[in-house]
DNA sequence: CCTTAAATTGCAATCGATTGCATAAAATTT
DNA sequence: AAATTTTATGCAATCGATTGCAATTTAAGG
């Protein structure tokens, strides 16, 4: 009969080769399914392993093997139900592969941006996973990575850059549908509420916009392009111009759901009819594009796909089984959801 | 004229002694600022060391402290206002000294709160901090952490364990002040939608509604509680039970802002008015409260607040600086807000 | 039965920082 | 000036896993 001590030392290999009679670096090899170890000694390896209640010592792992097998994501928020789907996504697929996450919010701005930048630098990540924030203008702070070979995946708000695969959905193609199902509910003044042009998804929903004007030869009004920051502030002053209009706009599309609600709403105690005076969308499917009346016509998009997708290739180039730099943009599929905030004409669905 | 070479290999204190002609031993007690270094000398080793752009490897230091100065968080979801805030305290905190904080979901089940746990043990955390999954209904997930005095502290949704701190707020008296609110507003037939009784902040918000009630003179009506998981779809079935009522009660007050908006908006949809006919009241102070219609009246709590709270206090308490263990709960301030959902005589505020 | 190849296992150095103990140098006290 | 403190620094072991190379054992081939 064996007494298995119940006490706080920890299993090491060392432990586990003593009561095997056999070299710790066996140990080591077969806990590790090393091909040149006998099938009959990994086997009592994990069986003895298990029944001493061993755990891998991580750092005296990482410390030989000079990795972390910890991804670095810094995210603008986590609040939004995309963000959180994402993380989501990214555990799953991070957590199956033994590797473990670290999570940063860049709360919007590029400085904590650089500065959690800088932690995971110092925490020495094996690589990162980046959505950036509002303002950022240049990936600098990124370059102590890219000159070390570690690798950075942006998703969603990507930064084109040779070094730099991106995952994002075709903002372009997702945008033209929403301006074009504006126009086929009888719009054609409509205004685009938009984001930080710097970054990619609002540039590219603002193409979307002109590109479908373009479609239906409809010109371009500058006036109705409103650039803000797309918060819910943003989105009652947005109204408030809309409101100083002359004629009023009669569709609105803008690049988020938070401010296209504020927006809809103060336009609505205004005395203005949603969807006959002006047709709203939106961008997100946030939770809150279900609850505004009416509710709120918007696009999905696959937060959970995109943080699989990105911590799948992330460790596939960090196994070495596929290479990023080989990949420059991945484009999932996004989707349209139209609700009654744009639905003019309900027979024509 | 020096030459720093920019190529690939990591600084080590080895090199920084080496350049200074001192011993690595002093070189790292003199980056930890350890008082039985000449103070000259400490400047020169964090020059020298800034020039040659050493990074201190986390991993050989932490393999020799056997402490890894990270922080294990499992939280049910992260996709709230409140849940972000949270992160976003714990992080400030946290960096500052110097702990990394590795995040979790339990996607609100028991079973994945479980394996993360273990997950989080086996990457040897030197502290938990966790807000319960709807299910959990034990701690045993917990144990290891406890039998090697890893601390774990709760907060929010907590569990009483003589060997837990649990920071919270007060759900019993913010409950029943929203019950007394709705009653000053001349309900009488109040229902209450709670969660799953084994959370505390269910559990207590609903003895808030009794006492309130008690308060008030008023007879506890088991039939207008309904115990439900809180979901979006919980909240159009209660809206259902609701509407069977004979009589209708006069006022609804539920756990949270999502359940609360998808009941009121079930009910208006069927004909009722809000608040004239049926009061409602939230808590959480989600977003959402602030676009239904009627604005929904909730309870605002600190996310942030609670964040710092919990993390400072297991970094104290690992620092050596203070001892959690004497502490069983710390309670956090949180606010009735009051809205349009609730207010049957305005000019009462 | 001997030689060669293949399959296993072990030795010992290594990753980089920390720290108890010893030692050396400087300051202070008798 | 000698003895005692105080202040700084170094030595060397340690934390636990990994891995190149060597050694041993076993199997295969002649």
């Amino acid at each position: 009969m064996q007494i298995i001590s119940t006490g706080n030392k920890e299993i090491t290999i060392y432990d586990i080769a003593r009561k095997l009679n056999i070299s710790p670096a066996t140990v080591s090899r077969g806990l590790n399914d090393h091909p040149a170890v006998n099938k009959e000694t990994k086997k009592k390896i994990f069986s003895m392993a298990k029944e001493m209640g061993y755990r891998s010592n991580t750092f005296a792992s990482n410390l030989r093997r000079q990795r972390t097998n910890t991804i670095g994501v810094i995210v603008p928020r986590l609040n939004s139900n995309f963000m959180s789907s994402v993380i989501a996504g990214m555990e799953k697929v991070a957590n199956q592969a033994g590797y473990n996450l670290i999570i940063s919010q860049s709360l919007e701005t590029a400085k904590k941006e650089a500065t959690n930048a800088q932690t995971m630098f110092n925490s020495r990540v094996d690589g990162l996973l980046v959505s950036l924030a509002y303002d950022t203008d240049n990936i600098d702070h990124f370059k102590d990575f890219l000159k070390k070979g570690i690798p950075v995946i942006f998703f969603d708000r990507v930064f084109n850059h040779k070094q730099c695969t991106g995952i994002v959905i075709d903002n372009i193609k997702a945008a033209q549908e929403v301006t074009a199902h504006l126009i086929g509910q009888g719009c054609r003044r409509i205004v685009h509420i938009t984001g930080n042009l710097k970054r990619n998804v609002y540039a590219d929903r603002l193409k979307g916009y002109k590109y479908a004007l373009t479609d239906h030869n409809l010109a371009l009004d500058p006036n109705l392009i409103l650039e803000t920051n797309l918060s819910v502030e943003a989105g009652v002053e947005a109204a408030e111009k809309i409101l100083q209009m002359n004629p009023l706009p009669d569709g609105v599309f803008a690049a988020n759901d938070a401010c296209a609600v504020s927006c809809l709403q103060t336009l609505k105690q205004a005395g203005i009819a949603i969807p006959q005076d002006i047709a709203f969308a939106g961008f997100n499917n946030d939770p809150v594009s279900k609850v505004v009346e009416p509710n709120l016509t918007t696009v999905d998009y696959p937060g959970s796909e995109m943080g699989e997708v990105a911590a799948q290739n992330l460790i596939n180039h960090l196994n070495g089984t596929a290479n990023i730099n080989n990949t420059n943009t991945i484009i999932l599929r996004s989707e349209l959801i139209i609700r009654e905030s744009s639905l003019r004409h309900p027979e024509h669905i």
